[in-house]
DNA sequence: GTCTATAAAAGGATAGAC
DNA sequence: GTCTATCCTTTTATAGAC
């Protein structure tokens, strides 16, 4: 069961746009990758900018699938599941040897004034992101002190993961990835700590 | 005394791929905005690639000047001097209403396999970053726990301050960018209270 | 060192047959 | 829904006079 012509240009778009990038990716890449003709895509979107729009709403639709299962299988420890969703990105940046990372963080700094849809939708898979570790903070219970911001935590989640990327991209070396983990890691464990001694100041 | 033309291209280079990224602004707007004549600018350089290197060498010899003295003017503390740092990109955000954050940061993401003197000036620009707030935090001496990373905690703070630049810029809202802010004031705070309690346990 | 004119290519998009 | 052919614009870069 071949998949059906607007699916292919959607996934080969995204691989390219991941890749390149969207002004560096041309209509002709996206046709010379799937096969097709230039009439078979405009038949499914008014043009290039509406393929990015397909690949966004991809992304979107697809994280849980897509991201979250895979890199949570088999784990229980919620704030393990976190860390388990960036040695998913870790893994990424090293197969590609430090070259690219988050396909939505490289699109978001790329698009200097992207239509509002656009916006939009890569705010939307930014909120997709940073919610599931929102929960993942608060199926943590009282491992976090009761007054910790579980909100703006998972936001801090992202920041390291997006900021770790971009440097170990730019200087090739997984190292800044690893270091910026390393830093997120000890803020939970201080976290941590911080609940307990209050925990047992309570008691 | 006005600039000498090869300045003036550089500085206009400079404002538009901040403003709109390296591929989205053309050669021509470079010329329309300094008034100058293609032949002018391919008189100075061999192509539009060499204009952004002398982009890139600009950032990182203007990083002192530019960037550092006016953010720290008038501030002793080493620690309120990284925030101040970060203050500066705040008023960036807010000045051009969340479109625009940090140019380097933008660019790296962008150019997704920039030639070796690209990323090798890239990486310059950070690295001159971190390495001038790690000298803060040398300074702070035995606020932070001794064993604490200098490097990877300066490394940790040029990623909060991308990650949160990305967010703000994304969902146009400097709440965004505040709140990484804010988590790494705490994980400074937290650090500092564990330099407090070490010390009086050995004392 | 700067000007005008233009080459040469790439890129997004369309037309119309099938 | 897909094909071929092609239009039109933008963009980088060059040539050669001044």
């Amino acid at each position: 069961m071949a998949a059906d012509t607007r699916t292919r240009i959607v996934q080969a778009a995204m691989e390219l746009f991941w890749l390149k990038g969207f002004n560096s990716t041309s209509v002709a890449d996206i046709l010379s990758r799937t096969q097709l003709n230039s009439g078979s895509l405009y038949h499914f979107f008014p043009g290039k900018q509406d393929v990015l729009i397909g690949v966004l709403e991809a992304y979107r639709d697809g994280i849980e699938e897509m991201l979250l299962k895979p890199a949570w299988d088999g784990l229980d420890d919620p704030i393990e599941q976190i860390f388990a969703l960036l040695a998913h990105y870790r893994r990424l940046i090293v197969e590609t040897e430090c070259a690219y990372g988050c396909p939505i963080g490289s699109l978001a700094l790329e698009l200097h004034e992207p239509d509002p849809q656009i916006r939009d939708l890569l705010a939307a898979n930014f909120v997709g992101w940073t919610r599931a570790i929102e929960q993942r903070l608060e199926a943590a219970g009282a491992r976090l002190p009761h007054d910790a911001d579980r909100a703006a935590l998972a936001e801090f989640v992202l920041t390291a993961m997006e900021g770790g990327v971009m440097q170990a991209r730019t200087h090739r070396d997984v190292g800044y990835f690893d270091r910026a983990v390393e830093m997120l890691r000890r803020h939970f464990a201080m976290l941590e700590q911080a609940a307990r001694t209050r925990a047992r100041s309570h008691a």
